[in-house]
DNA sequence: GACGATTGGGGTAATTGGGGTC
DNA sequence: TCTGTCCCAATTACCCCAATCG
């Protein structure tokens, strides 16, 4: 059923993006990336979902033409796919 | 619904979080995560309020599309929603 | 009663979160 | 506009050993 949901921490992602945590954090912050909490406030990230973005098969359409669908939205957010809460 | 009143150990908890067990213990400590305990003073958790942490208890609605068909994860369920205490 | 594996509690180091700045 | 780095505070991870679970 899941497409392995495997979870990791900032700090894989960021091994993953070569970035640094405090990146990956923000991409969470911004809706760019699915991210869940865990009841102290840290989070978690889909293993799947970050594969699909270090593929690219997250945003195709953005790829061609990136000034159209990366801030077009009622909400602001590019909601790439489970957008999280937002609170804090 | 017997889904509900499957009890978890710490270390499955810990696996679905991919926390520490130490962590989830931590959280009933805090009073964040409903626990049962054994007369012996190990502590069990409802699969169901293990769920709804996972999938965000913020449920908020997104209806977003991103085109591809991408990773759903394990069905978002409105569960009971115990919401997060856990403020910074 | 005994055994292996897990859990609990305490303590300390590492990571993470949020804000602000360059 | 986005990323990397600074601060501090909170959360989490790993160490020990004793008790409990199955």
């Amino acid at each position: 059923m899941d497409t392995g949901d495997r979870l990791l921490t900032p700090g894989e992602v960021a091994a993953l993006f070569r970035v640094d945590p405090k990146t990956v954090t923000r991409w969470a912050a911004a809706g760019r990336i699915g991210s869940i909490r865990t009841p102290g406030g840290h989070r978690r990230f889909r293993e799947s979902e970050v594969r699909a973005l270090l593929e690219g098969e997250g945003m195709l359409d953005e790829a061609d033409d990136m000034g159209k669908a990366r801030n077009v939205g009622p909400a602001a957010s590019t909601g790439p796919g489970p957008a999280n809460a937002g609170m804090y």
